[in-house]
DNA sequence: TGGTTCCGATACTCGATAGTACCGTATATA
DNA sequence: TATATACGGTACTATCGAGTATCGGAACCA
C-alpha cells in the first residue's frame, strides 16, 4: 500500500549501490553475484505462484536456499526485487531458435507453434498475472513486463508479416502493428481469465480464423499440414 | 494467503443466511437491505483503485458510510464480500439500449463505439485488474468476472455477425465466437497492460483493420462516415 | 594471521489489517 | 412500554509480514 518506487538499480555489478563510485577500498569477502539470478528466478516462480502481495521475502529467500538479510543486502525493497527481477528476465531471454522461413506467412507462424513457447508463454503469462495488483502502484513495471512477455511475440509475428509484404504474398495495407497483437492478447485473455487450456489447436485456430482472414488470406488457401 | 472461499451467498434476501429456514421468529429491527447494494457498490469503487489485497474493509465501509460490523453481519469474510459484489456486478447491469440495426455489419459495430461504454468498459477493466490476485485463489471469481465484464460484449458481437451471415453478408464460416473475442481481449491488454487509451480511433481501427478483414469484408467496402 | 565483509540463519521491532466485542442509539414486534 | 435486533462508531485482539539486528562461520585481502 504504502509502498513507493523511485529507481530499480538493475544491475550496478561489483561495487554496492549508493557508494560514491571511489570511496570503496573493497576490503573483506566480495559479493557473490552468480547467485543474484538464482534469486531473482526464485523471485518470479514465488511471483507466478502467489502473487505480489502473496509473496513474503521469507519466500523467496528460502526458494533460493538464501539467507533473507542476503536478499536485503542487494535489493533495498520487495517493490524494487520484484522490479528487477522482471526487468532482467527480458536481458535472460535467449535468443532462441532462429525464426522459421517456410516462405509462405501461414507456413512461418504455424512453425512458430511449438510445445516449449506454450508453456514457456503460460509460465511468463502467471507471471504476469502476479504483477497485475503492483502495476497500478508502479506503472513502470508494466512496461517492464510487456517488454519482457508480450513484445517478444509481438516482434515476431510483426516480423513475419514484414516479410510476407515484401514477397508479395499479403497486402502492404494491413495493420500489421494491431494484427501482431492479436494472439498475444487473446492468449493472455484465454489463460488470465477464461482459465481454458492454450494449446496448439487453439492456437492454429486463431491463425486460420483470425489472423490469416485479416491480412486479406483466405481460411482455405494454404497447406493442409497442422 | 490463507483465505478460503466456500460459497458465495450471494442475496439470499429476508432473512439471515444460516438460520434454519424458519426458526427465525423476526423479531426486533430488521435488516435494512436496502444498503446492500451501495456497499457492494462501495467495494467495487475501492476494488477497482486499491485492488483485492490493497482494500481494507474500512475503506469499503467508509466509502458506504456503514460501519464495519454492519458489512460483517451481512458478509462472513472480505473475500465473500468481493465475490458477491462481482457477482452482482451482472445482475445490476441495466440491459442499456436495443441492439443498433444500420444494415452492414460495420455500421452496427461503429455504433456499438459510444463514449459511454468506452468509459464504462474501463470501469470494469479496473475491477478484473483489482480481481486478479484473488482469481488464483478463487478460480470461480474469474467465471463470474468473465461473465459480468467481458462476455456482455462478447455476445453483442456474436449476435451481430450473426445478423450478418443472415443476411447474407458475410460467409457462414466465420468463427463467429472467437471473433468475437477479438476487441474484449484487445482493449483489455491495452488498458492494463499497455495502458494506453482506449479511444474512439482505437477502436475503429480494430473493426476496420481487423474484425472485419477477418470476416472477409475488406476494409475499404464500407461506408466514409466514422 | 588478523581484519573486514559476505554468507545463511534466527530473533526481533513495528505497522497494518481481518475479524470481534461493545457502546449508545434507532427501529421494529408484542 | 418492554424486548430484541440492526445501526454507525470505536476499541480491541491476533496475526502476519516488511524490514532490521545480530550471530557464528566462511571467504577474501594485506
Amino acid at each position: 500500500m504504502t509502498e513507493r518506487v523511485e529507481n530499480a538499480m538493475t544491475q550496478l555489478a561489483p561495487q554496492d549501490v549508493d557508494e560514491t563510485t571511489d570511496s570503496a577500498p573493497k576490503l573483506g569477502r566480495k559479493r557473490d553475484h552468480t547467485r543474484d539470478p538464482e534469486i531473482l528466478d526464485a523471485a518470479l516462480e514465488v511471483l507466478a505462484e502467489t502473487g505480489y502481495d502473496g509473496m513474503t521475502i521469507d519466500m523467496v529467500a528460502a526458494r533460493a536456499k538464501a539467507g533473507k538479510a542476503t536478499l536485503y543486502r542487494r535489493w533495498p525493497s520487495k517493490a524494487e526485487l520484484v522490479i528487477d527481477a522482471v526487468a532482467c528476465m527480458k536481458k535472460n531471454m535467449h535468443g532462441g531458435d532462429p525464426l522459421p522461413d517456410t516462405g509462405t506467412l501461414r507456413g512461418d507462424m504455424i512453425a512458430m507453434i511449438k510445445p516449449h513457447s506454450i508453456e514457456d508463454s503460460e509460465k511468463k503469462l502467471q507471471i504476469m498475472a502476479g504483477l497485475m495488483s503492483m502495476i497500478s502502484r508502479a506503472p513502470e513495471l508494466a512496461d517492464a513486463a510487456n517488454a519482457a512477455i508480450v513484445e517478444p511475440r509481438a516482434a515476431i509475428n510483426r516480423q513475419l508479416m514484414r516479410r510476407a509484404i515484401d514477397r508479395g504474398e499479403i497486402s502492404a495495407d494491413c495493420d500489421v502493428d494491431t494484427i501482431a497483437m492479436i494472439s498475444p492478447s487473446m492468449v493472455a485473455y484465454r489463460t488470465l481469465m477464461l482459465r481454458k487450456p492454450v494449446d496448439r489447436e487453439y492456437l492454429v485456430s486463431l491463425v486460420d480464423g483470425v489472423i490469416l482472414p485479416a491480412v486479406g488470406l483466405g481460411a482455405r488457401a494454404s497447406a493442409p499440414t497442422g
